[in-house]
RNA sequence: GCGGUGGUAGUCUAGCCUGGUCUAGGACGCCGGCCUUCCAAGCCGGCGACCCGGGUUCAAAUCCCGGCCACCGCACCA
């Protein structure tokens, strides 16, 4: 009989102090989870190795409000796009998507069509519910984003952020200010996020409040060589590219420069921050074993997005899990956040060397026109000023050849203008920076990393083996029996540990058996043990959790190995 | 959301069908003590539960209804 790791390590979770379903006492919530201790300690780890790697990268940390006003994403296209069409049967109430059963019915495309537009396609084509011929209701759009009012009038709506992103773009003037102008750079937030799922399931794996570490970079479109791809054209990533999905070809394993030299990755500057994800996640102690790039298939792109690979890991329980996703935004988020804030989202971006260019001006010739035309003159000025190339050769063709031309109304003859070719140095053009977006959950790399890390022997001992400097208690530190002197040395040495920067505890209760078992269960790496010979020579043994042997070691020199047995590169 | 199954201390569970000696039993755990010199030993004492609400009944952990939660299947998963 196969072992249910779910249940253990669930089991395992509540107990000892991980995570369980919230609100327990008042009968709990579906898609809400509360880390406990350790799990508050892990999920923090996990954090913070995402943090340190982006802040070597250079990369800017933000924070910014889970409470958005709407506005905000009704520009990101959230209001409109983060919703589902939803339709129920009046007679035995089960639910449809609404754009799917048309689809499947009629094989038409009904993408971005009103309820009103889809309750019709439905009334009209006779559409009736697939379970019970019942008549179908009205469509409904169902938002995914929960709701809420800013102040006390219920003027102001405002959502909870579907994601974290749009903080980010949002504050992109004054991001591109601290950056200096300069692309590319990087800006990043480790934060909540809220989804209102119709329908949590499969424990941590969807959860309506979650923690994303989104990472958006900006870049020049006309950039995409990553000046440090190099250090990682060599790293070995398996891929799970569209057509091998759609052709059932199964997955392919390659180097990340033959990724983009066959087009599988559109560019180095895309390959080399998918090698990032996956140090990263290595790194956090998920075996490379169960690490996959798995490319969305168009029709599950969010609406922003027209490339993204997902960065999927393997559960025994659920299969592979989407865990991280590299989205290609390209500017669709900055461009609608300029048209309706009216801000300049744009990027001067200087050429290497300026370029001279001629150029046609024609303006009034105020001392002539200013009489005729009084106060509409500067307005027609400032209408020639915005003509193109073409439109103003237009113009002087038409002086040279009628000898007039008509502009609001007015004729105006050649002598009512100057017309000068001037040269014009152009230093660089203004564009908006395209966006890569690598954005990590961090509930669910945290429950497959325990998942992952579960492990159970021949013999029927059950024990985390978490990556060491993940784990959430580093060292425990036991008096082999519970007597003097034993146990003061054995205190003093914690004492000592917890000042020198560990996560440490002290524990005297019960057989040394016992308690070595009772810390390989939540994966502490080392017990540190005081026995009898520790008084005659200042020495005592570290256990290791893995292999359960013994080194011995001086007490004074127990931080510096511990040290190195937890955080030394290995 | 729909359908199925289930919900008893921190965990696993007995009891439920056939309502009443259930003051709800056990094991593990946890706390205190004794003992114990290296991988879940032993002894003594203690802690701790019928998911929530309503109904039926003289009487409900037990029967009925509703809700919540969990698991499975369907649907859903920007």
């Amino acid at each position: 009989m196969k072992i249910d790791k779910y249940e253990i390590l669930s089991d395992l979770m509540r107990r000892r102090g991980f995570a369980w379903g919230s609100f327990e006492i008042y009968g709990g919530a579906r898609g809400f989870y509360d880390y406990g201790p350790l799990g508050a300690t892990i999920k923090r780890k996990i954090e913070r190795k995402i943090r340190e790697a982006f802040q070597r990268e250079g990369f800017f940390e933000l924070e910014t409000p889970d409470i958005t006003p709407e506005e905000v994403f009704i520009a990101s296209g959230h209001v409109e796009k983060f919703v589902d069409p939803l339709v129920e049967c009046t007679k035995c109430h089960a639910r449809y998507r609404a754009d799917h059963l048309i689809e499947e019915n009629l094989d038409i495309d009904v993408e971005g069509l009103s309820a009103e537009e889809l309750t019709k396609i439905i009334r009209e084509n006779g559409i009736k519910c697939p379970q019970c011929g019942g008549e179908l209701s009205d469509v409904w759009y169902f938002n995914l984003m929960f709701e809420t009012y800013i102040g006390p009038y219920k003027d102001k709506k405002g959502y909870l952020r579907p994601e974290t992103a749009q903080g980010i773009f949002v504050n992109f003037k004054r991001l591109n200010a601290f950056a200096r102008n300069k692309l590319p750079f990087g800006v990043f937030q480790i934060g909540k996020a809220y989804r209102n799922e119709i329908s949590p399931r499969q424990g941590m794996i969807r959860l309506r409040e979650f923690t994303q570490a989104e990472v958006e970079i900006f870049f020049n479109p006309k950039e995409t060589e990553h000046p440090h791809f190099d250090e990682v054209k060599d790293e070995v990533v398996r891929l799970y590219p569209i057509e091998h999905q759609l052709k059932n070809l199964g997955m392919i394993e390659v180097t990340l420069e033959e990724a983009v030299k066959k087009g599988y990755v559109m560019n180095t500057f895309f390959a080399y921050y998918m090698a990032m994800v996956k140090r990263i996640l290595l790194d956090i102690g998920i075996p490379e074993k169960a690490i996959r790039f798995r490319q969305q298939l168009p029709e599950e792109r969010a609406h922003y997005s027209s490339d993204t690979w997902d960065v999927e890991i393997y559960s025994e329980r659920f299969g592979w899990i989407e865990c991280v996703g590299i989205a290609y935004r390209g500017d669709y988020d900055l461009s609608r956040h300029m048209k309706m804030s009216g801000a300049d989202l744009t990027v001067m971006i200087h050429y290497d060397e300026p370029k001279i260019v001629k150029k046609l001006k024609v303006s009034l010739n105020m001392k002539r026109v200013g009489p005729k035309l009084k106060k509409d003159a500067k307005r027609i000025n400032e209408k020639l000023k915005e003509m193109s190339e073409e439109e103003l050769k237009k113009l002087i063709k038409s002086l040279e050849v009628t000898g007039k031309a008509i502009i609001d109304g007015y004729e105006l003859e050649k002598e009512d203008f100057i017309i000068k070719e001037v040269e014009e140095k152009i230093t660089g053009e203004k564009i908006v920076p395209h966006v890569l977006e690598p954005s990590f959950g961090i509930d669910r790399p945290f429950y497959l990393l325990l998942e992952n890390s579960l492990t159970i022997d021949e013999d029927g001992r059950i024990y985390l083996k978490i990556k060491k400097d993940m784990a959430p208690i580093e060292v425990a530190v036991l008096p082999l029996v519970a007597k003097e002197p034993l146990t003061t040395i054995a205190y003093n040495v914690f004492r000592t540990l917890q000042k020198a920067g560990f996560i440490a505890v002290y524990d005297e209760k019960d057989t040394i058996g016992r308690r070595y078992a009772r810390y390989d269960e939540i994966g502490t790496p080392y017990c540190v043990t005081i026995d009898n010979q520790t008084p005659e020579d200042n020495t005592v043994t570290i256990r290791d959790r893995d292999t359960r042997e013994q080194i011995r070691v001086k007490i004074d020199e127990l931080p510096e190995k511990l040290k190195e047995l937890i955080f030394g590169s290995s």
